[in-house]
DNA sequence: CAGTGGTCTAGACCACGCT
DNA sequence: GCGTGGTCTAGACCACTGC
């Protein structure tokens, strides 16, 4: 059964569209999809369209409930896997939120790397470059744009105690970062994402890295004050916003002397 | 209310030593739990016990609600959590199994390193080496055992179509592997976990790594068929079993010309 | 106090895998 | 056909938050 104009619960009916998921009717396959599923596609394209924005309330259970005219049940197993996947936080008493990266709980979601010893701190920032372009090929695919299109090209060093030991480069969709500057980025305390949200209203949910070894090349070695060819983590990264939208290509190069990334397998 | 002491319920395991966990009638601090974490602690007890080994069917919701007095909702909870945490997987129709690494599916769990083009594949495994040692101070540390005790050494190659890739070595506690030889090891196709569990009785549930790249040294070097001095990827990982027991420390060096380590954030 | 999410129940029906 | 897990409902009460 669809949720999408219908109000009786139907058994027999078993070949019923789901059109949320790609949008309009795309129709070919019936695909049937449970209720909570459709409700997490519906709440999601909220969240997607800015409807809600990072860090607000979003209506209640059972106010979602009624809207959509199921149980409550239903609306929170869909609102539990939006926030099994961090999209959004539940608290106890005040209310379901918009997941943001403006919050301490989530400083370090995507900063893996951490010193051998002692307390995990957040780095900082020193941004070297920042530069308009057209996209290179490998960078347009990557991220989904047109060979050529105009992209924002960032390079930084991250030092921890004053060590530099972060060199990273970054390249994003010049139509979503329009007026990025290398003051407003100076500027900025904390994670980077969370700037992209507040400013550009982009909210990263997920990345993907491929990690390497590799030798510091001449660039990397004056940034980090290393000598040439000494080893250094490369870390290739792409980030995913709603509609799972690659909006950024970072390629980092991590100084692991007193440092490690740190990954939980599970 | 609290599943312990509230009536006769099951036969068998009366023994269910989980009671520490909360103190109904006990005054001042109860440290209420919910229901379900309660019943996920007994099942979870039963998972490391022995008593489902991995691969076996435990018993249904419907019994086990039976058995425990509570409704099936709330088992379903209790597994539901378990089945997040891959303990266990759940099969519709079926019914659910006690989770294992023979299988398909879990092959990859632990295998983070894949080619950069091409499909990924399980790599050839050669032993160079099974030792009989002391544990040295960190290795002991690191696993939870006494300086001195005995342990596993144990040394390996693994090759990618034939180009050796990945050296690591492993420290085991001599306790739990006894009789661990070449031949077992070598004889052995696939995920050295799934031959810990089976013929060990030890089965890894989660791992923790530490990353860096650090330059081969004279064995790795000659082991990789690389030259000395040559940027590869550490990989240091503690593997723990049922109930967050550390049993194995790996210490692995990857080549990663043609392979990178993937990680997904979330 | 009212409103929120968190837990628990009982019962219904569905989709699936097997026999 | 039967038993399994998967979905959905309706209603109850609890724990937490803030007014």
């Amino acid at each position: 059964m669809s949720i999408i104009g219908s109000s009786t619960l139907t058994s027999i009916d078993s070949e019923s569209a789901q059109s949320l998921d790609m949008g309009m009717a795309s129709s070919i396959a019936p695909t049937f999809s449970p209720l909570y599923q459709q409700i997490k596609g519906l709440l999601t394209h909220s969240l997607q369209s800015g409807e809600w924005k990072p860090g607000e309330l979003i209506p209640s259970e059972i106010e979602l409930a009624a809207r959509f005219k199921v149980s409550q049940g239903t609306v929170r197993k869909a609102i539990d896997e939006l926030s099994a996947e961090n999209l959004v936080v539940r608290r106890q008493g005040k209310g379901t939120f918009v997941a943001t990266h403006n919050e301490a709980r989530s400083q370090f979601r995507f900063l893996r790397l951490q010193p051998d010893q002692g307390e995990r701190s957040y780095p900082e920032n020193k941004i070297i470059e920042v530069r308009r372009l057209r996209a290179p090929a490998d960078v347009a695919r990557l991220l989904d744009l047109k060979s050529g299109e105009s992209v924002v090209f960032l390079r930084r060093v991250q030092s921890f105690s004053g060590v530099p030991t972060i060199l990273e480069e970054l390249w994003l969709p010049g139509s979503i970062f329009k007026g990025l500057t290398m003051e407003r980025l100076n500027a900025y305390k904390g994670p980077m994402y969370a700037l992209f949200e507040s400013e550009f209203g982009t909210h990263m949910i997920r990345a993907s890295e491929a990690i390497r070894a590799v030798c510091a090349d001449e660039v990397a070695a004056q940034l980090l004050g290393i000598e040439l060819g000494q080893p250094l983590l490369s870390v290739e990264r792409i980030s995913f916003t709603y509609g799972d939208r690659a909006v950024e290509l970072r390629r980092g190069w991590y100084l692991t002397l007193a440092h490690h990334y740190r990954n939980e397998l599970s």
